[in-house]
DNA sequence: CCAAAAGTGTTATGCTTACACCCATGT
DNA sequence: ACATGGGTGTAAGCATAACACTTTTGG
């Protein structure tokens, strides 16, 4: 299996943004860890961490991510972004984190390669996960091990740049969405409130968002306009325009 | 020398962006890589690739980034990113890479952190340099070692974004500049044509770009207005207007 | 006085922002 | 009929883009 070597000093970490159409956040998904002394079953660590591993010495770093993510979601083809290196060499040597590695057997200097992945809650199936993951509001976030805080944290911003930029807001809509769905994304990820009526019409004159003949069904009350996002449409249209913006 | 403990397998590459006043041009530093066979003399590998090097075992990323800088520029103090990192099993694979690193004996599987720095080329020294470095123009580039063709056209995408959001221009020009010394960058990196009278507007009017007392000397025509970017000034207004741009 | 680069103004258009009420639907 | 969220219009201000000539200086 020489496939399967570890390069133990690399590693990469996913942080796994999770868009919840139904409470309208943006969540965060984290495993936990959780470690007892063996002689007094005193609790040594218990917090949540990102998932991550190491690379194995054939594969290249996306696929290494994309394991990860499989692995703990079941989810493959799901947007991602490699947006930075850790590699502090005291990036795991925090007190509980030495415990940790320890126990685990891996290198203390381990350069890190951070990616971002953006789905839908409702896509994973937590039920039976064996590492148990749990999704945290991005602004409410448990204790976290590592150097995982600072990790998420520049995700985060990266990702706050990235989806003014473009188009990746609809990597966490259905297929299907209504208008205000894509400004519940944008108020979720950017903690910001946003003009209805300015946000529909610049919204509702891009051609790439193509209104269907269709309109939300078994909801309460006036049911929505349903549009869709067209790939294809903004790839062909978008040209680069050199909008100088300091 | 525990300090010096070399991590063979993650290395730091940086792109030198350079820009040079005088020529109005975009430049890049590269190191020549030449290699004869020892039984015949026939040249078995002569090209060009970034400077980089291994990190040391106690070492941070962007330390490690900053110490190859200054090895070949003497330079400290540029402006720095780290914009990716390179970690494809077959990045060393090439017939002289392979010929390369048999004799330079070091890991045909190492990641790399690729950093950019911007400098003015009139500050770096070339004259007696060991590694046979060379400016060389962003649209002429010669043959590539490694994958560093990719690496360069990965850094410079980056960068074209980059200046079109933060004022990063400036660290390519020297204190006390004129507009249309700012246009010339602008033109010089993103490749295009700039209208003189709007660019002007825009930029005077900026509370940032600060008017002095000084005109150019030493010129042969009509001496051009100084002017100098305030960094504090720009910290101080700076606030994220979070304008969605898709 | 000439060459060369610096510097200047106007108009049209489109995007952004601010702002408050009516409408359609399911229950 | 009513509660709920969906959906609509206008005006002001600002930034951008297009466009060509005059001014200043050193030589």
């Amino acid at each position: 299996m020489t496939e399967l070597i570890k390069n133990s000093n690399i590693s990469v970490d996913c942080v796994v943004f999770g868009y919840d159409t139904n409470t309208k956040s943006l969540n965060l998904l984290l495993i936990k860890r959780y470690l007892e002394s063996e002689t007094d079953h005193k609790v040594l660590v218990d917090d949540y961490v990102l998932t991550g591993y190491h690379i194995y010495e054939h594969e290249k770093l996306d696929d290494a991510a994309t394991r990860v993510l499989k692995e703990l979601t079941g989810l493959t083809n799901q947007y991602k972004k490699q947006f930075k290196a850790f590699g502090d060499p005291d990036r795991l040597r925090n007190e509980k984190d030495i415990l940790w590695i320890d126990n685990e057997k891996f290198n203390f200097r381990t350069v890190t390669i951070a990616y971002y992945f953006l789905v839908k809650t409702e896509d994973v199936d937590l039920t039976h996960n064996k590492n148990q993951a749990e999704w945290f509001s991005i602004h409410q976030l448990p204790e976290l091990g590592f150097d995982h805080k600072k990790i998420i944290l520049e995700a985060y911003e990266d990702l706050k740049t990235k989806c003014l930029a473009e188009p990746i807001i609809f990597e966490l809509l259905p297929n299907k969405f209504t208008i205000n769905d894509v400004q519940d994304v944008y108020e979720s990820i950017l903690d910001i409130e946003i003009d209805n009526r300015n946000f529909r019409r610049k919204l509702i004159n891009k051609k790439y968002i193509i209104p269907l003949d269709e309109k939300q069904i078994g909801v309460s009350k006036k049911p929505a306009q349903l549009y869709m996002f067209s790939k294809d449409v903004y790839d062909k249209m978008y040209e680069k325009n050199y909008l100088i913006n300091i």
